[in-house]
DNA sequence: AAAACTCTGTCGCGTCCGCGACATTCCGCC
DNA sequence: GGCGGAATGTCGCGGACGCGACAGAGTTTT
């Protein structure tokens, strides 16, 4: 669902050499500005895209300004597979955060090469699979864990894809304001703030502007073992 | 994600009549007593499973006891693609409830009638694709609707698959106990209790023992459609 | 370098909803 | 047809957390 770009391994999934030759012969490029929409929540299922250069954020505005936060792409991800497959419309706006471009895989095409090729059916369905359990996983935790220990484990998550190693911890420096970690979470901003103040109190942790300095992650993940298997439950 | 049955439209997808064939070829069967676990979370994604007759419940368990609902399968479901695809440990637990009995498709022969059929993964993967729409909508409900709504949308979903027309209106059967509704919401059986009274008190639906009279459904949608556009915003 | 914005920290109130407790009603079973 | 267990209705307390408000700190712009 969201920080694909390492999980896959490398550029654009593992696809066999060839059939990324040919993906790239579908495809023609698009440039967006910062802020600029790359499809819409219920727009019709016209391309696969692919991300080159920028940052895209998925996710779904409620009427009143609420919004969930689903995923963020970076350089080598895919996005949209989902319409892709069953040609149902759009779930999530998709957003250029800053200047971005993408490679457009239109859907005809590209079906037309996977009827050809149907083994390649096996790699996108792959992703799928790995979309649906980073789903299901967000529904347990959205009813098992307070926010606390969401936020923990999403910045551990999000530490195994953007950290970066330095002498004094891991480094998350993805410029994303704490009110944006907090519709991740269906958490309001507040929340966030006083959670992650209270964690560099102990030490745990060093805030700046947009970015987490992750100096003790065992202390997190103390978190997560003690009260994830056991959810307080005092006699 | 549940209520699979009536969504595929007929028994076991509708897979080609020689796919299907081929299907039952590979099957073994196994009975389930009440309450047998089918799977268990963490398992390895041993075999594809066709449900034929009982019903059997996905759900997730935390140490507390508290427990998340994911879904229900009725006789003609496929259970446990998920594992199918990637290869990865169960996410849920699956367990009968009731009598039941469901096909077995061993993993390795059914990969390789995959193989051998590559087309079949179009079909299969349009399945995965289904079940990722409806967790994702579940993730923007969580957020975005207060219970109420949220029961409001679930009771009408369900009504679409499991709904009898009769005189009085749309009666839902499903000897399925309040505190199991509040398990599909992340809520709890008083809650779920409460708002019903409160419907039942208008007229708009009647309750019984495990099962639901919705007679008059427009109103339901009704919340729904006033609420969930433009939620609650008083100057 | 100052202005305009964005991001963050912090209170405090109010609400939603979980949870324990208990009475009541209904079901399945012997 | 009566008995035990399960399902339901109902209070009320308390906790988690959203939300408005505002101050202060940092960043971007011109």
């Amino acid at each position: 669902m969201h920080t694909q770009a390492k999980d896959d391994g490398g550029l654009f999934l593992d696809l066999p050499a060839d059939a990324a030759a040919q993906f790239a012969s579908l495809a023609s490029r698009r440039a967006l500005g910062d802020g600029e929409l790359l499809y819409a929540r219920n727009d019709p299922a016209e391309a696969l895209y692919g991300l080159i250069r920028g940052r895209i954020r998925l996710s779904n505005v409620a009427p009143d300004g609420r919004e969930v936060l689903m995923a963020l792409f970076e350089p080598g991800d895919w996005i949209g597979e989902l319409s892709l497959f069953d040609g149902l419309p759009r779930t999530h706006d998709a957003v250029a955060m800053g200047e971005a471009e993408v490679f457009v895989l239109p859907r005809p095409k590209l079906l037309a090469l996977l009827d050809a090729e149907p083994r390649l059916y096996r790699h996108l369905a792959a992703r799928l699979a790995r979309q649906l359990r980073l789903a299901l996983s967000y529904i347990d935790d959205a009813v098992f864990l307070p926010l606390a220990l969401r936020l923990a484990k999403r910045l551990l998550q999000l530490a195994k894809v953007y950290g970066q190693d330095t002498p004094q911890g891991l480094l998350l420096d993805l410029h994303l304001p704490q009110e944006d970690l907090g519709r991740m979470l269906g958490a309001s901003r507040q929340s966030v703030s006083k959670e992650l103040r209270q964690w560099e109190k102990r030490g745990w942790i060093a805030l700046d502007y947009g970015r987490v300095l992750i100096r003790d992650p065992a202390q997190l993940r103390h978190l997560l073992e003690q009260a994830g298997p056991a959810p307080r439950r005092a006699p």
